[in-house]
DNA sequence: ATTAAAGTTTAAGTATCCTTAAATTTTGTT
DNA sequence: AACAAAATTTAAGGATACTTAAACTTTAAT
């Protein structure tokens, strides 16, 4: 499917499920920035190709087909922004902005390295879901801190929550990054204090830390 | 520039310095699989834009922005499959079709965190020079096809130059790699076919597979 | 030098994705 | 319920990147 397409059936996912906008063409226009005339055209080869329900002057409604393709969509330009913003340390503006191009241009197949590479992670960098590979969305975050981890489990890092700039230049020293990997050694349950090993290095972490950790068991 | 555009002047500036074909219209077309009308249409299109120098029943020639933005492409695409084959493991013939998609995606930003990444490598896993950021190739390829190897000689295989999974196959099967010895035993030119050795093995190639590994010289 | 084959260009037309302007339908207000 | 405002659709048209078929130019062989 064409990139055209491809974004006119994200949009109408995204008003729907994301925004709570409606999706009238008008709207679906307005985030695309083309023309009204233009989104109606398209609608109407859309519900040719069966992506789309279209009734006149109705709520564009996507098909099984239709929300399977916007699905795939979402999937790849999620997984694009954990990735860059794992490997090249890109900031989330910038990976939004790549993402948004190399998602129309990734096959199942790479897609799908790209997911086993991170581990296969549920959230993006942003803490939106990320569809796994038939489709299906995690709607909650399943991801828990540090702090409730186990002893000897590995664990992949699926979100810092925080502002701080201490803290990120703290976590960069250390390589504690989305999609990295970690073994949580031992929890010292009185002291709420953990310990884990990153990159063959242990590190000894405070409450402060653990509770803004999150991560997601290795499988 | 669109992906018709940028796969254009790709075409030419490949045809002119590695493949050694003409860069008449035809011989584009039927590099891209698209009508010699459809070329001969692009070709004026690209003169306007100043990307080519176009005389009627002559020769394509890029020009200085032209080449500029075939290298940019070219850049792109060997820094994908270098990443693609380095980070997912993936076979030459899967990294060549990726490259060729997410090659026209990727901002230049991008190219040069994935060039930073690898440590700024001057050849991809195909052995092809990769441009730098200003579009030069700082080395000079000595390489020559098989077809003109000396009987006896021994040569370092520097490149594989096509797009076949079959032929990619069959060189994964006898070692056929970049960075790889062969000793070549003999040539009949007649038949236009080279015997080499590889790995203790004796391999017989015929016209096509000769024309399109590269070598050079052991010393 | 002629001529047939090979290659290139022109002409006419198609599909996609967009535009603006005019016509039509829906919606919201009284 | 009527009417104006807002939204949507239709109509006409443009740019890009292709197609096939016919006309034209180059080339290569005798």
């Amino acid at each position: 499917m064409s990139v055209a397409i491809e974004n006119f059936v994200k949009a109408i996912y995204k008003n729907d499920k994301n925004d709570g906008n409606d999706t009238k063409p008008g709207n679906i226009a307005k985030k695309l920035g083309i023309s009204n005339a233009a989104a109606t055209d398209m609608a109407k080869s859309l519900a040719n190709k069966n992506l789309i329900n279209y009734e006149k002057y109705k709520a564009l409604e996507l098909t099984e087909e239709g929300e399977k393709l916007a699905l795939k969509v979402i999937r790849k330009h999620r997984l694009w922004e954990a990735f860059l913003h794992k490997t090249f340390d890109m900031s989330l503006h910038e990976i939004h902005k790549e993402a948004e191009l190399l998602e129309h241009e990734t096959s199942d197949f790479l897609a799908n390295k790209i997911s086993a590479y991170l581990g296969n992670p549920k959230f993006d960098p942003h803490g939106d879901p990320i569809p796994n590979e038939n489709g299906e969305i995690t709607t909650k975050d399943t991801s828990i801190t540090l702090s409730k981890t186990k002893e000897g489990n590995a664990y992949i890092i699926s979100r810092l929550m925080s502002d701080d700039k201490e803290f990120f230049d703290f976590c960069a020293i250390h390589g504690l990054k989305y999609g990295n990997t970690i073994i949580v050694e031992k929890q010292f349950v009185k002291n709420k204090m953990t310990q884990i090993t990153i990159n063959n290095n242990t590190i000894l972490l405070n409450e402060d830390f653990t509770k803004i950790i999150y991560v997601n068991e290795k499988k």
